[in-house]
DNA sequence: AGATAAATTTAAAAGGTTTTAGATTTTTGG
DNA sequence: CCAAAAATCTAAAACCTTTTAAATTTATCT
């Protein structure tokens, strides 16, 4: 069965393509086709059951109305959230989505976004990006297609995004914890630590630190390789319960580490030590609801940073944006 | 700035933008290329940084290289890990995937469907269907199109699918209960409760009791909706603790009942009641490596949906397969 | 060298829409 | 009833590839 086109249509109701095709695309008024041959087209056509080639319309007019979304890893619940969200954004608007990862990989990013770009022509792109810096993305070839950072922000780089306020949350939840009276809180970062969200986080601990009249102590913050998160968490617990400085809270960056302490702090070894020590982690999981252990942490509203995202790429594809817009969420603490 | 075209190329190069054409599709030596011509033309493209536009692509073959994606909710840790799989495999061999969500929604899948066939042009289609029966599917419009179900089976289709062993792994696990001295295992399974991979546990659950010589009791199969699942898992598991038989283990048929059950064992009226039965739970989850409690489960190979069902497709694209294929992955038991 | 065969290369058509510029029909005014 | 204006409608071009069928160039053989 031969896929139905203009020409069919054209034929059966004696009206040209040209007519078919504008009344279709909602055009029919404003080249002054008549109200009743209008009628006329969009029923034969919805009898007919005719939709348009896809190839061919965006051959035509440049637009493939398909959203790219490029993320560190689409299987980590945050980002296939915003995903679900973003989703549900653009079906409504007759827009798709495609989704890829990086795996927290530089090169796959470019490879990504220039296939993207250049050979699957998406119509804008939302980038939770993997760079240290913004040199790619200013490359004068992506000038002309929109762009809208995610999560992330690049240094020195005016464009468009949607973020939380790490630093703000991260205030706040060191700012609780040291007023419950834990003065020496330790801090599990993650590496690659040059991703705005964890030096914001960061910055935020040591400042909420200072603010308290208390002193950072760099060697209190430890670095948790991504791809060896369980081993190093568990080092970095062991190297802080053998210090002579006592540990009243240890708070973890991100959920993936928070997760890890957690599993780590049931081994035989840690468990009593460990028991008095307050956890607090940025970014709220269910996991904290189920466990006995009190979990101290900062929730985010991640559905709307896809909600976000999606509205102002939309806006931006439909140059319906005057300046670039820059969204923070703010954060909520959450204690138990 | 314009973008290149294959007449720029053409020009530049002083071939013609046939040869060029047949050079980058790899068709030089079907066509009679000479080895020289090639080579000049492969480097003067790489240089002058030339792509094909993929619309008068795809308008001119038919193929758009996009792989549709399916499933109730892509925001669900199960899906994700598919999805990112999928994609995976799909980027490795130039195509591309788009993801959908249904939302468990009947009309919503139609929706999807006939927009990725028909308007998006997807090449092939995987799907973890919410409907009770293929109707939809067998419906000669879609019989030119690729699909490949994944998860979930549709009744008396013969169609290519990958799906996990839902059967034998239900078996297993309750066998390993009743082996371990629990007489009286309830069971919570899932509304709509029509969806195969929930059904065949149900059975591999009731024919286990049976193949050791004990009672099915239908009161101890409790339906829980997915929209109102924590209150619908609280309110059966008063029932079940008020109850005058004694129950030895409870067994959940998928992670977001296992979840519920446990965020309710939280609570003080059943804290104490429950505290002797074993829980168990199709599906493992990170989750039962943190918790005190020992959860028995089945755990399913996600990743391999995803390889399994990616690979399948682009066989059913590119013609390579002779007979549908049937793909049933085995799951494996975790004792704690 | 001339005719034929083999090796390279290319012009033109096809794919199905949207849009521009222009044609045709209908209405209006005198 | 005719000319001009307004209202409808349409032919053809454009979008940029890939593929078919044919042309041109080079090699081979007598």
């Amino acid at each position: 069965m031969k896929r139905l086109q203009l020409e069919d249509i054209s034929k059966q109701l004696g009206y040209s393509k040209t007519l078919i095709s504008m009344v279709l695309n909602g055009k029919g008024n404003q080249y002054g086709i008549s109200k009743k041959t209008q009628e006329a087209v969009l029923k034969a056509v919805a009898e007919l059951d005719y939709t348009p080639n896809k190839f061919a319309r965006a051959l035509r007019t440049g637009k493939s109305f398909f959203v790219g979304l490029i993320v560190a890893d689409i299987s980590n619940p945050f980002y296939s959230t915003i995903a679900k969200n973003i989703e549900a954004v653009l079906f409504e608007q007759g827009y798709n989505l495609m989704v890829c990862s990086t795996g927290e990989n530089e090169e796959h990013e470019k490879r990504l976004v220039e296939m993207m770009v250049n050979q699957q022509g998406v119509d804008g792109l939302i980038v939770a990006s993997t760079f240290k810096n913004a040199d790619f993305y200013t490359n004068s070839r992506y000038a002309n297609t929109p762009f809208v950072f995610i999560d992330r922000v690049l240094p020195l780089f005016n464009a468009n995004y949607v973020v939380i306020d790490n630093y703000g949350g991260s205030i706040e939840i060191v700012n609780h914890l040291i007023k419950q009276n834990c003065k020496t809180v330790a801090c599990f970062s993650i590496t690659p630590s040059y991703i705005s969200t964890i030096e914001d986080r960061i910055n935020g601990y040591k400042d909420a630190i200072i603010k308290n009249k208390l002193k950072v102590d760099e060697s209190l913050i430890k670095q948790i390789r991504f791809d060896t998160i369980q081993k190093d968490v568990e080092q970095s617990l062991n190297e802080l319960l053998k210090s002579t400085t006592a540990i009243d809270a240890i708070y973890c960056l991100n959920n993936n580490i928070t997760t890890a302490l957690l599993i780590a702090l049931r081994k035989k070894e840690f468990e009593k030590l460990a028991s008095k020590i307050k956890i607090a982690s940025f970014d709220d999981i269910d996991l904290f609801n189920i466990i006995d252990r009190k979990i101290i942490s900062v929730s985010q509203p991640i559905e709307d940073i896809g909600k976000n995202s999606s509205l102002l790429i939309l806006d931006v594809i439909n140059g319906k944006q005057t300046n670039k817009s820059n969204v923070v969420l703010s954060t909520k603490l959450i204690e138990r």
